[in-house]
DNA sequence: CATAATGCGGACAATATCAGTCCGCGTTAT
DNA sequence: ATAACGCGGACTGATATTGTCCGCATTATG
């Protein structure tokens, strides 16, 4: 049928974990580790969500991204739009108008309006990004949040905590945030 | 966001015209070159339809493409699912099991049912599928016939037997059924 | 029976997109 | 000053799309 790219589902995962942190900006190299996907891909990402207004990216040495909006504020369709760049569903090649009775010149008629074949894939397009805008950021979270026992939270937070204090200061003699896992 | 290829367009044009002329079986030629697109690229496609049950096929000098069902029993979903072979919209990484706090070995709470922002894209993939299910070939006939003149069907009719005519027997010097468009 | 027009399938090619890497630039907290 | 950031461009390999071309088997027509 079509196919949503991994980006998405990247952006989509990291933004779940944007907004189930806290106020403290997370790099993407946090993110593609915490999450084990690669990080120069990540990074071509996060600068398509941070220029439609999604997050908020900060420079330098402690920066990163925060969610620019409250997650009730951001639908999975801004996200895929963001990422993916509003690509439509059906590309008509307007046939109708090349049939060989025309000789080439099409009436009117012919060429009014939406092509009827069009106006279904438009409509199924309408249908599927409707279901997509109808959910938001904080939507997904609640699903997951539901599944995960109540030590979870805390597991990833002392696994973020761990990393950023690890980022600076710490010379990190081999790995700096592994043993935490165990 | 996700495409539908120009195969299901074609297609989906070529059924369209079968669907509105007679019981004379039509060739991928015929339709291809009635329609101004490649016979050999249309060649690949209707193999896909008679497959599916959806056209059938008679070998020979005179031979071409019936539909095999009436047009109302014929889905746009079942059209674009014979072509594009059911792609899902989106596949999932099952990227929330690998998480770093689960140290590679992901508890059943975090792999277990569909992932949470899977679960969005099924419902934003079953909101476009039922659309598409919920239209016919007949559906879409009868739209484009409101647009068209009472003359066209006869013009149409009239290329066709033109051309089927002009199959066998005729020698045909130049060119065989050019004319008619004048 | 010979032939020409079918459908069918495989091989091939050109182009685009996707997924991912790598590098250099400017910025900023330590 | 430096190291860790974000940002952007160049580049690569894999895969899908859109065709083309050829050969084979089948079948109506002459």
């Amino acid at each position: 049928m079509a196919h949503l790219t991994v980006s998405v589902e990247y952006g989509l995962h990291c933004l779940l974990w944007l907004a189930g942190s806290g106020d403290k900006p997370l790099s993407s190299r946090d993110l593609a580790d915490f999450q084990g996907i690669s990080h120069s891909f990540l990074a071509k990402i996060f600068p398509k969500l941070e220029k439609a207004g999604i997050v908020q990216a900060s420079g330098g040495v402690r920066g990163g991204y925060l969610l620019a909006r409250a997650p009730e504020d951001i639908s999975v369709l801004q996200i895929v739009d963001a990422i993916e760049g509003r690509k439509p569903l059906f590309d008509c090649q307007e046939i109708r108008g090349r049939c060989a009775v025309f000789g080439g010149a099409p009436p009117e008629w012919a060429t009014d309006g939406v092509c009827a074949i069009h106006l279904v894939m438009l409509r199924a397009e309408k249908a599927m990004r409707d279901t997509l805008a109808s959910q938001s950021l904080a939507d997904i979270g609640q699903t997951v949040a539901k599944k995960a026992p109540s030590h979870f939270s805390s597991d990833v937070e002392g696994w973020i905590t761990a990393r950023l204090s690890g980022r600076l200061g710490k010379p990190s003699t081999s790995s700096s945030g592994e043993e935490v896992l165990s």
